[in-house]
DNA sequence: ACAAAAGTGTTTCGGCTACACCCATGC
DNA sequence: GCATGGGTGTAGCCGAAACACTTTTGT
């Protein structure tokens, strides 16, 4: 890195990452205890320093690796929080970024490890800072995107039933979704591709397992929810 | 300010504005020739440092109002640029920020003063470093904003056409846009009032002023245009 | 008379919603 | 047989789009 020609203060500068997971039919989120003061065993998001040579989204990565264990993980900036007293420690200018990782496949030690676990969306606790702020604008953005794109690729297991992708929109949007409407709808987007195998422990009469298609060149960006 | 219990090493905090205008019917940019190296004479954007004891917002009021001579303009956050390379003066983190504002309204005085001026926005000179791409980003989240809210009070002259707010959201979308049904759809948003005067310059028949109504206190949310 | 924009009305089309209804199966 | 979710079909509603048509007035 090239010596900086500018001579104005500098800032310290985070990242935070709401990351949002789905199991047992309930959308969750993975936070844990401060482990330094100011606010020191309060629950937070999982936060990480912006190293001078990488990109904000480098940073967010790598907080989430630490975390999760997990590489290449969807990512999506959120808003930057700067108000000068937003953290008690000091000056700290945060981007949030949300992310959404497969539950079943996260280091479960790493997690612990670090003091962190899963909370249901709707029954967190309260967080440090303009940390439960965060988690409200990443939600919004979270329902804006599921409300024009398919997601739960970066969410729900390799297989998974309509039922399954259903329930996690319901999980999403919080509210109910007509189960004809929701697999017409679905269907017409053409991301989806049938497999062989059903699921026969949800149902009796067994569903089919679905998985997103891999070559999904064109973008998919019709609405599928209303907000 | 007290001081940072964090020992981090810190980064140097920007924002740049993308200032949206409207005159002569053309969507406008407003564009500075940088002073200083490196880049020194080259089209940029507006930008400045954020300040110890500010938001970022703040920070971009203070630009604006450097170089517009105005206040409470409307502002909105775009994106976190942050590749390390992107300025080659050295490492600096930029948020970028959209504005839109009264041509009408501004100093124009100022902006000369800063070797500053009005570019149509499909005319624009070749930006430096990343603010290409920042425009262009910021181009989407205005088009987003003007898809589900009626925009213009910001931009527009304090009373207006319909004429003129349809010019404005085609000078926007970048394309034609159905008169009878724009007219029936910004009705139907019962946000604007009708004034007593008409404009007799544009038309022979004479078109009514509108103005938007003061009290809006429901936000509408309904889609204006398709994307 | 003609052009040009203001302003209104009408028809068509497609998508969303709300259902009804049959299927398959485990209990 | 009945409850449960799988899966399909359909009628109604509403908004978007396309476009015809009338009004007004300056030139």
């Amino acid at each position: 890195m090239p010596v900086s020609q500018y001579k104005y203060p500098k800032q310290h500068v985070a990242v935070d990452c709401i990351i949002f997971g789905y199991e047992d039919d309930k959308l969750k989120l993975l936070l844990s205890q401060r482990k330094f003061e100011p606010a020191k065993g309060k629950w937070s998001l999982m936060g990480g320093w912006v190293a001078e040579n990488e990109t904000v989204e480098k940073a967010a990565e790598r907080v989430l690796f630490q975390i999760t264990g997990l590489k290449d993980i969807y990512l999506e900036q959120v808003h930057v929080f700067s108000k000068p007293q937003r953290d008690p420690g000091g000056r700290v200018i945060s981007t949030a970024f949300y992310a959404m990782i497969r539950i079943d496949k996260h280091d479960k030690d790493l997690v612990e490890e670090h003091g962190a676990r899963w909370w249901k969306f709707d029954r967190q606790p309260n967080l440090i800072f303009d940390h439960n702020q965060m988690v409200k604008y990443a939600h919004e953005k979270l329902k804006l995107k599921a409300s024009y794109e398919l997601i739960g690729a970066n969410l729900l297991p390799g297989k998974f039933t309509i039922l399954q992708l259903r329930t996690l929109y319901q999980a999403i949007f919080q509210r109910q979704i007509d189960p004809g409407n929701f697999r017409k709808k679905i269907f017409s987007l053409k991301v989806l591709e049938r497999l062989n195998d059903k699921n026969t422990s949800d149902s009796k009469k067994g569903a089919y397992y679905y998985q997103f298609r891999k070559y999904t060149e064109e973008l998919v960006n019709e609405r599928i929810v209303k907000l």
